[in-house]
DNA sequence: TTGGTATACATAGAACTTCTACATATAATT
DNA sequence: AATTATATGTAGAAGTTCTATGTATACCAA
């Protein structure tokens, strides 16, 4: 389990992405890929979650639908159009952080 | 300039691992040597950087020593052996982390 | 049938980090 | 004389994620 603080940041842009990747999910199976594709590394609570899904809604970068499983309601997440192009910027944006945190960890200068 | 988030949980990291290249460092010269390394994506601003100097300070991870630079006193920080200690662990969460936020950017299991 | 675990969504309030804005002062440049 | 760069620092705001809790269904084992 890594530090809390260094999923600050990335959270959204990792949900996105897997929003992005398989077309609609709902909250308790995010939570689930981020556990696998993490290595049970990154454990997002519930507590993180919702109010970021929720948040994303408000924002419009993604919609819901919902679908009876049983005798329960399901709430799926996709992205918007509107969130389609937020992903993109994001992901690219978090790709670029990385090579310089990259460099940093190094102390090189991003020039070279 | 990134979203500020991102750097959120990477700034103590990154100053530990500047300090443990340069051996001795002050405020000021940190946040240049970010500004550099960074390409100007990253600007740390006195508010996030003292606040965080003297916070691994009390946590015992650096100590200061003053020099007179003509008129003014400069605060050099460098690393005890604590901090050492702490900034190997830190450095090498980061690099996992890293790594971690890679697999899901691109949806892989970690195992892969 | 009782208890525990997994599934599933949600909120309130705490904790923590970083930011904005401000304060202070010297040195160098225009 | 005014501005910019150097240099350290604080107060309070803003924002994200966490802990803790609540609700409810489904399944399995003892």
């Amino acid at each position: 389990m890594y530090s809390k603080e260094l999923l600050k940041g990335t959270l959204t842009t990792i949900i996105l992405k897997l929003l992005s990747h398989n077309g609609k999910m709902y909250g308790y199976e995010i939570t689930q890929r981020v556990k696998i594709l993490s290595d049970d590394k990154i454990l997002i609570k519930e507590g993180s979650l919702y109010p970021a899904l929720h948040k994303l809604k408000d924002d419009g970068l993604v919609k819901t639908d919902e679908e009876m499983i049983g005798n329960r309601v399901r709430k799926y997440y996709s992205l918007t159009d509107k969130g389609k192009l937020s992903t993109e910027k994001k992901v690219n944006e978090l790709h670029q952080f990385i090579g310089t945190l990259q460099n940093i960890l190094t102390d090189k200068p991003s020039l070279a």
